[in-house]
RNA sequence: GCCCCCGUAGCUCAAUGGAUAGAGCGCCUGACUUCGAAUCAGUAGGUUGUGGGUUCGAGUCCCGCCGGGGGCGCCA
């Protein structure tokens, strides 16, 4: 946000250390540790390094200390600040707070929800997440993945990106087989009315079928005889699917529907909207014919019809130790695997799409999978392959143990939401009491999903989770309602002020008084906002922004507190606090969007 | 056997190779006749699993070891 008062002074630094023969590598510039004052701060260790490498005979921190002072007094103290420093190697600048306040609060204000935006990068991301199976329910474990998805697809997107986001429902294979395997055999017909009850049941119908289906301890010849006919008849189901049979389609597409409805309106409840949908089913076909290419090309060998179609990377990549190993492309019967359909899928996303970077949103457990995926890609020819990315993540559990869909065992996302929504409202009646039943609804469902998407973005990705509902539904401390909270009390203070509030963002007023530590640390951070945004989207995490977010409400919190906006003596510095009231309210807005979370006027 | 991830306060987690390793929860002390207490201010709590190495500087990078999790030719 000050790069050109940085660049006048790094061409500074330049000067003065060609000119004492200082051998300077480069200058980064790092804000200052926030001590009550603001600016930004650089450090010389580097160079005395350089000079101690060279042969020279010199302490590094000494040396490190003698240029900054030297730099210290070449420089004076520029245009625009207050006062510069030299401490221990560090050469520190310090603003001058009523020039650079002003300028932060007036970007804020014009950009409004544009402020942070980056210039477009010139490049097309396809963010891929939201694959669940169908005919399953969507559990926290898929609602992870879609929260993490969606964030990062907003981060690269407002960071500049032309930016697509991409589903993909497994739709086919043994367990969507099954479902309807049991469906059509028990339950014709049936269908519950409703929705999340509809995609729930085929759940349970899951369930029941794995029961019998499974083998058993001790089970009599007759229950023996009986379970093998069962699975008979699903393998043939299966056959007939594969075959096109039109009575086995039918019954598929059609409670695939269910599925699919339901996944539907769990992203609109989340604010998910999903621009392309690739479903495995259809990827299938194409993916065939890949791998007649691939063995075409010598980089898939058959070995039809002893064994399957393989690619042996590490022996392609002239890998001796094992790395990527051998990837099995084609069974032998024929039928493709989940890594050919993915093999498809990205010919398609770079072809069709022209896709310049690809992003694939999915458990950590896949990795070795990815990597394969972008090795071959990488053996076939495709130069998009070295920006693809795998942001794996780490899987959910219980307290009492790992989900498991084939036993039933998971946590439905649904029925977190619907708890979510029910402990905000027992404490929302208190807190506030003029809200209609509507507004009151409305609210807490912010507030309550803003809480589970905080709890799930404020975890490094890459970190198992252990899902616990009291620690995702608390409202207090380092929580997505905190932070929303920062937003409702910026609110209040600008609908209080009334005319004032126009005032005072119609004109940005002068920040020309003694600012309090507590406004400078909340403009130093709104003032960081641009930078946080490119870092978040650059190393693909959305943790960098929520951690983001917490920080700028706590130093909201404080000031609100401590400093005085409306009651100010002078009407100057209450117009002056009030544009900062508005300001930090707006950016506050940007972040918790880019985490998927709303920003309410009153909660 | 090989590969990947993790190990930081009692618990859950932060920390582009830089200044005194930070938060939340929990514990204890204070602050609502005052812009909304889902808040704030403060106390206590650490040999960053361990042993080496690189570096002016290591929680961070490299090597070994210990502990936990995950993955590895026809599941997804």
């Amino acid at each position: 946000m000050f790069d050109h008062e940085r660049e006048v002074i790094e061409e500074k630094i330049k000067v003065f250390c060609t000119e004492n023969d200082i051998p300077l590598t480069s200058i980064e510039w790092k804000p200052l540790p926030f001590s009550g004052e603001w600016g930004i701060s650089t450090s010389f260790f580097q160079a005395a390094a350089n000079e101690a490498r060279s042969g020279k005979k010199v302490n590094v921190p000494q040396r490190a200390q003698e240029i900054a002072e030297g730099v210290r007094e070449h420089l004076g103290t520029p245009e625009g600040f207050s006062r510069v420093e030299a401490v221990k190697g560090y050469l520190n600048l310090y603003f001058s707070t009523a020039e650079y306040a002003r300028r932060v609060v007036e970007t804020v204000l014009r950009d409004k929800a544009d402020f942070g935006r980056g210039a477009p990068k010139g490049e097309r991301v396809m963010v891929e997440y939201a694959q669940p199976n169908t005919h399953h329910s969507f559990h926290i474990g898929h609602y992870r993945n879609a929260i993490l998805g969606e964030s990062l697809a907003r981060l690269v997107e407002f960071a500049g990106f032309e930016t697509i986001r991409a589903s993909y429902p497994g739709d086919i294979g043994l367990g969507v087989i099954t479902v309807l395997w049991i469906y059509d055999k028990f339950y014709k017909g049936q269908e519950p009315e409703g929705i999340h009850e509809r995609g729930q049941w085929l759940l349970k119908l899951y369930v029941e079928a794995t029961q019998l289906l499974e083998p058993k301890e001790d089970e009599t010849p007759e229950a023996r005889a009986q379970r093998e006919a069962y699975d008979a008849e699903r393998r043939e189901m299966l056959r007939k699917w594969d075959a096109g049979d039109p009575y086995v389609r039918e019954l598929w597409l059609r409670t695939r529907e269910w599925s699919l409805e339901e996944l539907r309106a769990i992203l609109e409840m989340l604010d998910i909207h999903i621009d392309v949908w690739f479903y495995e089913s259809e990827v299938d076909e194409p993916a065939k014919e890949i791998v007649e290419e691939l063995i075409a090309r010598g980089i898939a060998e058959d070995e039809r019809p002893e064994g399957p179609v393989i690619v042996r990377i590490d022996e392609k990549l002239g890998l001796k130790k094992e790395k990527y190993r051998t990837a099995v492309i084609l069974r032998s019967d024929g039928t493709t695997l989940y890594l050919t359909k993915d093999l498809a899928l990205a010919k398609i996303k770079f072809e069709k799409y022209g896709v310049d970077r690809s992003i694939y949103v999915v458990d950590t457990r896949q990795s070795l999978h990815f990597q394969q995926v972008f090795k071959i890609l990488e053996l076939w020819g495709f130069p998009q392959a070295e920006k693809c990315y795998h942001l794996g993540y780490g899987f959910v559990s219980l307290p009492e143990g790992a989900m498991s869909a084939r036993r039933g065992r998971v946590v439905l996302f649904k029925d977190v939401a619907d708890e979510a929504v029910r402990r905000v409202l027992s404490v929302e009646s208190e807190k506030s009491p003029d809200l209609s039943e509507e507004e009151r609804r409305a609210v807490a469902q912010k507030i309550g999903l803003g809480a589970l998407a905080y709890a799930m973005l404020s975890v490094d990705n890459n970190k198992d989770t252990v899902f616990d509902m009291d620690a995702a539904l608390s409202f207090e401390g380092r929580t997505g309602p905190y932070i929303q909270n920062a937003h409702v009390r910026a609110a209040s203070i600008l609908r209080k002020a009334g005319p004032l509030a126009g005032r005072a963002t119609s004109r940005t007023p002068d920040f020309d008084y003694n600012l309090t530590p507590h406004e400078i640390r909340l403009i130093d951070l709104i003032s960081r906002f641009p930078a946080t945004v490119e870092q978040a989207a650059q190393e693909y995490r959305p943790l960098v922004m929520a951690t983001y977010a917490y920080d700028l409400a706590t130093a909201f919190h404080s000031f609100y507190h401590a400093v005085p906006v409306l009651q100010a003596e002078e009407e100057g510095i209450r117009l002056a606090r009030l544009a900062l009231v508005a300001a930090a309210k707006q950016t506050i807005a940007n972040a918790l969007r880019l985490l998927v979370i709303h920003a309410p006027e009153v909660m």
